[in-house]
DNA sequence: ACGGCTGTTGCAAACGTTTACGAAACCAAG
DNA sequence: CTTGGTTTCGTAAACGTTTGCAACAGCCGT
């Protein structure tokens, strides 16, 4: 049995009250018995049962993180900006992964609430904000990160989409490309949503006329990216340039294109998005749309320890959009 | 405030500990009021409070996962494979992950225990067994997976390291290659043990004499990798082989020579460990030793149950190693 | 009518903490 | 010596749940 704190008070001769009060800090207790008790406790090797303080503290001093893809290089970064601004904290953070199912991402939630996490962050793939806030009490602090569901109030932080997407084509354009295809995945529909507008809007603004059959949806895999390019080429459609909703895509079109024996950037140019590490590798070197994935990982987290502080005094929920920044690189 | 079993009593007009049987399909409650009690539970929107039942279960449902790097792909999917099996299991997983720190690691782990969790699997960096055993409680169950400390009578569940690196230097022998430099990392003392032991044996039993100019230690990573064989080349030392500790330093080594003029593989052949999905990429190509991630933190996993279920009867630690396997690919 | 059995329910303790409140002890001042 | 104030500590309730035990009702056989 590990030791409690009535086990110390026992070997102190005193109530485990002021054992408590001592190890706390709390005021009211004499400097000699103060050091006694702390004496006894590293002793005994006392280990606060952080279970019962949560009990009665209302509070776990722990939030919970739920990503779609721990696979996906994208994540980790924007997990570790949430993990160390919470650490600095005195926060722990409970990670989730969802894998890319609603139905994970919900019982993720679930778990958490009824694991008494004092907040949630999450990036979240449901479409509608309802899906997923009406399974959390009100009161529980709630930040959105990366991607976030139509409608919601809640806190966000994420990229500006639509304009990283129209950076993107622009780019494109301005590279002589017209056939531009749109390769994206149907796994987080409100990003998707945002980096079609921007792919529109840049078309639109340069009088280039948008063709839907340019336009093809799967998932954020390589092998997606791969597969989809393919089918594209070999349905004989002309294109000289291809935007894909993200790197893992991107990567994988690049590969379809020159196993169809075609060139990059020569004859098809291509940009990816995310900006994850292995796409400026020195055999990839894919262009791209950088995203601070830590910068947006630690943003949200201090909107959360903001609102865990101010615990339930009002929510003014803010939306924050980070810039995106072209990088550009050989494949286009 | 959320609802708890006693508001539900209340509205039902019997006893909580009615509700509290009712709720869990305990022996001893008529199934009317089973049902009438169901049936409120779900309109009030009752969710268990997973603290509370913690600390009169003594069991929080819930494991600690420790790895050094969520950034290095070879995490995500041992991690997967954990937390798979662990769900199925009715299991939350608590990921934490050190940056291969080992000051962070004790933290996690006194954190972890804390927390009051089942159990521990741990990716530990640790040099011995009591660096990090001391800290916890010695009945909580703990499982190293893929690379544990020296002197430990837990569990484990690892590569045969040593018979890996001894496959992948005797592949390099094999295509003609006899000044084998070896580019290791420092970070996890145990397995550089061992697959500095198996580089040894393998150049031992083809008779080919050691050098230790050829051995360098760093980081695992890909800077790192790059760095170090610059260094070494640019020092003028000969050699036509790199056996790297992982992919990432394989990678880039395999940038560093391109960018000092040479040519992989024709005047040196690169072989990596661990088989990240990035190796097998077309513009990549790397040979490596397969590491069975996911079959990794699946096993590891299957063995924290069995731990879990059998309490404390008697731990009979397991050893699991699994097969390394040989992957030939263009860069040797 | 009675004893005993079965099925259903309530009471209360327990898990390990924190904390409001009150009691005791001490000290200094009147 | 009393009074008042301050410091130090103990008592007990509370957090939300599970569970051993006792109580109670209904029913059966005698």
């Amino acid at each position: 049995m590990t030791p409690t704190i009535k086990d110390i008070a026992a070997r102190a001769g005193i109530s485990y009250a002021t054992v408590s009060r001592a190890l706390n800090g709390k005021y009211g207790v004499s400097p000699r018995t103060r050091e006694r008790v702390a004496a006894i406790a590293r002793e005994m090797g006392y280990r606060p049962n952080a279970i019962a303080q949560g009990l009665v503290n209302r509070s776990t001093k722990t939030v919970g993180l739920i990503i779609p893809d721990i696979s996906n290089p994208f994540f980790p970064r924007l997990v570790l900006g949430v993990e160390d601004t919470m650490m600095d904290a005195g926060y722990s953070v409970f990670l989730c992964n969802s894998n890319w199912k609603l139905e994970r991402e919900k019982n993720a939630l679930l778990q958490l609430s009824r694991k008494q996490v004092d907040g949630i962050l999450i990036s979240s793939i449901a479409a509608r904000a309802e899906e997923i806030e009406t399974i959390l009490p009100p009161r529980i602090p709630l930040v959105y990160l990366s991607s976030y569901p139509q409608g919601t109030a809640r806190s966000c932080v994420s990229l500006d989409n639509i304009q990283g997407a129209d950076l993107a084509v622009s780019h494109l354009l301005s590279r002589g490309r017209r056939r531009i295809a749109f390769i994206g995945s149907t796994q987080e529909p409100h990003s998707l949503a945002d980096r079609l507008a921007g792919y529109r809007r840049a078309l639109e603004r340069a009088g280039v006329p948008l063709d839907e059959n340019l336009i093809i949806l799967g998932e954020f895999r390589q092998e997606s990216g791969y597969l989809l390019i393919r089918r594209l080429l070999s349905r004989g459609i002309l294109l000289d340039g291809v935007f894909a909703e993200n790197d893992l895509i991107a990567m994988g079109a690049v590969q379809g294109i020159l196993d169809s024996g075609r060139r990059v950037p020569a004859d098809i140019s291509v940009i990816g998005f995310d900006d994850i590490p292995i796409a400026s590798h020195r055999e990839i070197q894919l262009s791209t749309i950088h995203q601070p994935k830590y910068r947006i990982g630690r943003r949200a987290a201090e909107i959360m320890l903001r609102l865990l502080t101010m615990h339930g005094d009002s929510h003014p929920a803010e939306h924050a959009a980070l810039e995106p920044e072209l990088i550009v690189r050989r494949s286009t």
